[in-house]
Parts: C-alpha cells; sequence; structure tokens
DNA sequence: TAAACACATGAACAAATATTGATATGTTTG
DNA sequence: CAAACATATCAATATTTGTTCATGTGTTTA
C-alpha cells in the first residue's frame, strides 16, 4: 500500500529530468501563469516581460517533457499544463514551500 | 477550498531553488537511498559508487535546504530526510513518475 | 501572392554547476 | 599525544544551462 519503492537508477535519472526543468524561476512562472487558463506565447512574454524568444525556447523544453501542451488557434499557439498531474504537483509543492513547520 | 493560489515571484525563485536541488540524479539517489532510514556518508558513497567527496558536498547542499539532517553517531554522520514533508514530496513524485497515464 | 503577424529554431556566449583530487577538521582508540 | 578513521572543505576543471540575437517557419489578411 503505502510501501516506499526506491527508484532503479534509471528512473532517477528521468525523474531528476523533470525536476531540472522546474528548477528554474523562469520556467516554474511560465507553468503558473498558464495554470488557470491557456495563454499565448506572445501573452506569456508580455505579461512576465520576457522575450519571445527566450519563452519560446522554454515552451520547447516544457513540451519536450509533456508538462504543457499547445493548441493552435488562428494565429497564436495557447499553452496549458499537460493535465491534471503536473497541475496538481505544482500547487502541492507550492503550498509545501509556503508552510515553514519542520514536522 | 481547492482553489489555486499562485506564488509571488520570490516565492516561485525559493520554489525553483528546491527543484533545482532535487533536479540532480546523484542527490536524488542519496536522497532515495536515505529515504528508508539514516544512512552514514560512507555507506551512501560505497552503496551508490561515489566518492566521498562528492557526497560530501550533495549532502551540504542538501543540509542547506534543510531537505536531509544528519546527527554524529561516535565517528560516523548518519543522514535522513528532514521531516515527513520531503519524503512524502518525493514518494509522491515518484509515483508521478512512474504512472503514465494521460489523464 | 506578398506583407504582416505569431511563434520556433540555431548559433554563440556567459554564468552556474557537478565532479575530482588534495587537504583540513573533528572524533575515537592505542 | 599520536595514529587512524570519517567527514568536510578548498581549488580547479569540464560540462551544462539560461539567455540573447538573428533568422526561419507557418498562418492570416490585404
Amino acid at each position: 500500500m503505502s510501501k516506499i519503492t526506491i527508484p532503479s537508477q534509471l528512473d532517477t535519472t528521468i525523474l531528476a529530468e523533470t525536476f531540472k526543468l522546474l528548477g528554474d524561476p523562469t520556467r516554474l512562472r511560465i507553468l503558473f501563469f498558464c495554470l488557470e487558463h491557456p495563454r499565448s506565447v506572445g501573452d506569456i512574454a508580455a505579461s512576465l516581460d520576457l522575450s519571445q524568444s527566450l519563452v519560446s525556447h522554454h515552451l520547447r523544453l516544457l513540451r519536450g517533457a509533456r508538462l504543457v501542451r499547445g493548441n493552435r488557434q488562428a494565429k497564436q499557439i495557447f499553452y496549458e499544463l499537460a493535465d491534471k498531474h503536473v497541475s496538481d504537483m505544482l500547487v502541492d509543492m507550492a503550498h509545501h514551500v509556503c508552510e515553514d513547520s519542520d514536522d
């Protein structure tokens, strides 16, 4: 049930790559910005004061890890979190950081 | 209730630093190895086939972020996860990665 | 079809980071 | 106190990674 399973070295690498992607403030800001509803690349760049190129680069990485997905709507592409797993995890972690208890 | 709270930019930086620490395979292996019960530095190094120096460096970072804590027992220092928050989070994330469903 | 718009990509560079090897600190035992 | 042991720290290096600038791709509108 609640038995702890230690991941293999391979799994650990995969898990680390996901964490690594979340370990950048810019990428986290993008993710949280897209948390409530899909956002266009331009909107992300303008609202977060980032260059369009930079946003695009980060989105590519996030896309590659299936953390976000985007769908075209006319000229724009709207990005949202890939699934509920991801968004739940983000919100959970945010809460973990907010809390300060040591036990 | 289940209202999403978007962290401020400062919180995003702190959150990113935590993720960044978890975003290294070696560090993750160390953490999972110490998940069940405290482990000495030498045991970690030997079991995970890492140099003692490297393990010590990583433990320093993990210690700084209060992800692990160690207490001396004679010559050795045994490290364990800092609190249940951290261990739960690790286990949860491991499960997230293991699951493959898109919904 | 050509121009305008929105986004993606490639090359290049600076900054951050993991790892190593040598050395220092602290603890125990003779 | 000296030697042995376990861990920590320092300096240096090699790799990774975030960011920028210039350019490319695809979609819409005139």
